[in-house]
DNA sequence: AGGATCTACTGTAGCGGTACAGAAACCGAG
DNA sequence: CTCGGTTTCTGTACCGCTACAGTAGATCCT
């Protein structure tokens, strides 16, 4: 025995890639260990209720020994079709999209509400290397495209896949279902509130909703701007009829760094909006702080109304008037939604039979940054 | 001519189900139409080099024809081994980690970075249905483990998948890469700092570091309250040896409602602090706000300190000082050191050869909110 | 006793691709 | 005219799993 040589020494005859290349331990290896079929592995795993309780254990027991852990995900998907992922479709930015705690909020909810689900999102950047785009190479059932304003090159690989899609914060292509907020009666609301405090100079501090001049509109770009449109549809149904005089500034961008800009342009008006309505409550917040800085009393000598209600508005000094969005349940209803939507492209029983388009309702919320006009 | 049937007629012989069965259409049905090899029609998306521009535009152009989208995401994954996604494991809630303003830029640096490299994210939630496990189920790459507190079974998916992984905010396990904060040194600082201006009597405010009394501590929970241990560390290590009266209010956790709680407990001390270090920018805020509204000053009579350099710092009244963590740069790296993970399990040249331990740096930013010791 | 119905397991036939090793045609050089 | 080297396309062999239709034996009913 002592002149054997040890067994290993020829294991790995051709010492392959340096042992990096140990045959891989799949259904049949588990099988061939228990002796019995791969069928009977596999249901093992993800179909107890078709083999007896003893001959499963004796199989789990074999896989662990092994250190077989389950069906290779990506062949399962292959064979069943379905991935158990749905994809979000961001902005250019992801960065971007983050940083706004309304989307963050968002995302929160909706991956919250499809968790119990076991569905995972996917977090599609819009763009990707020449390989490789998100949007037509990751394995998912369906999709959610946020506001993504402008590259619609992603959303069209969606489409193309033909992938149940829910968009949020945007028209809807094709049969794709929908979750908007309903904006204009909040916007609405809040213009109302300032015309009923006695104000009649008015001024709008929200990102462009229109396209540069001369830019013919793209039908596919419809989505832009649709947010800032809606909102200022709403703020314009009070005001017009009451024959206020309003004042639009464009910013570029919801950040606090254009916002300023907007803001010192807007107290730097001749004849001074004794109100603003703001496109988000960063707007609003930032407002507040330019016009303290001026000496400017809020709401004394301005009334400020932000959009969101975010926790930045209560946050702020003075706490902001603002619109409120159910940001939880906009993400539980795209959320639904987009299973319905996954349910009804399966063909399933009880799934809706063509694209659902729901309204998140808006409500306006007094607080502390709106005041009566200031007197002369 | 007139007298024979419309070909559609006969279409579909056995109008099978409804029209939804329609043929899918593969590789297959577009080589047919061009009369060439299914391989062909795989090297036209995949390949281009291995066929010439002419019969590829051909190809093309059948495909478009047939709308046919290009290779089935699922197929390529199981045929070529990779994903071209990466999971990032959440805490048990998905939502709370999303409302947290350093964990949502976390992520959003995350995805930015990875967005030029293909990969898309997907969000693991740590539970899932009997049935589906995300960390078990979902096809990926490799993973980020963040912070994840408690829920190990997750991980435990994630390790016996063998796959690339990163711990982040948390200690790694087995041969794991990391990425930590290196919180010791900023916490460090600003314990001193407070020294420096004379305290002596000083609380901590922070999360839970320690189990509850009496239960073991499981090695498989190595991770928890990780952070909040290395913050406490960091800010002993300048106070103990000062001597300083030192007493630590536990909350449950880092949220505005437990933080309340805790800002009472302290400020109903009978010796009251003259300085407190809290465990997060959520934190000191709150306890400025309540301090505020006991009517006392901040710093005049309390310092506060508190952690990240979140916007929150500069937004609370008086501006926090606080420690600034890059959170820009712990999701890159995060990032980076992820495709690294993978590119060394594939075995490709350059890669590292074992796990990588990065470290990130923290400073302190002295504001408003820490001065003097009051006098008496 | 003789079907009808279950339960427990197996075999076959894909799911829709890609890797890799040819094979055939082409091409300039010796 | 032959030969090595390209370029271009094809055939085969998987990737690892699941759906579905069976088969065989056990159980039940009348």
């Amino acid at each position: 025995m002592s002149t054997t040589p040890a067994p290993d020494a020829y294991a790995e005859p051709h010492g392959s890639g340096g042992g990096v290349g140990v045959a891989r331990v799949t259904l049949q290896t588990v099988a061939d260990e228990v002796g019995v079929s791969r069928m009977t592995v596999s249901n093992a795993f993800s179909r107890p209720d078709q083999l007896s309780a003893e001959l499963r254990e004796r199989v789990l027991a074999a896989a662990d020994r092994l250190g077989y852990v389950g069906p290779d995900p990506a062949a399962r998907v292959l064979a069943r079709g379905t991935t158990g992922a749905v994809g979000v479709l961001l902005t250019e930015s992801v960065g971007t999209a983050f940083q706004d705690p309304i989307a963050a909020a968002f995302f929160g909810s909706v991956a919250e509400e499809l968790a119990p689900t076991g569905l995972a999102v996917a977090l599609l950047p819009s763009t990707g290397t020449e390989q490789t785009v998100p949007a037509r190479d990751v394995p998912m059932d369906g999709a959610l495209v946020y506001s993504c304003a402008g590259d619609m090159t992603a959303v069209t690989w969606l489409l193309r896949r033909k992938l149940p899609l829910v968009f949020v914060d945007q028209p809807p292509t094709g049969d794709a279902s929908s979750v908007l907020l309903d904006d204009r009666p909040g916007a609405r609301a809040a213009a109302q509130h300032l015309l009923d405090l006695g104000h009649r100079r008015i001024a709008f501090l929200t990102t462009a909703f229109g396209l540069p001049d001369g830019v013919a509109p793209d039908p596919a770009d419809a989505g832009i701007g649709y947010v800032s449109r809606e909102r200022v549809a709403g703020w314009m149904s009070a005001l017009g009829p009451a024959g206020a005089q309003v004042t639009a500034i464009h910013i570029t961008d919801n950040s606090e760094e254009f916002a300023e800009a907007g803001a010192r342009t807007l107290l730097d008006l001749p004849e001074r909006p004794t109100a603003v309505l703001c496109f988000s409550d960063l707007v609003a917040w930032t407002v507040e702080r330019v016009a303290r800085e001026r000496g400017l009393a809020v709401p004394g000598d301005l009334s400020v109304v932000g959009y969101d209600d975010s926790p930045l508005a209560r946050a702020a000094q003075p706490q902001l008037t603002t619109v409120r969005q159910d940001l939880a349940a906009k993400g539980r209803v795209a959320a639904t939604t987009l299973t319905r939507a996954i349910a009804r492209a399966r063909g399933e029983e009880g799934a809706p039979t063509g694209p659902e388009h729901v309204l998140v309702p808006t409500e306006l919320v007094v607080r502390a940054s709106t005041g009566p006009v200031p007197q002369g």
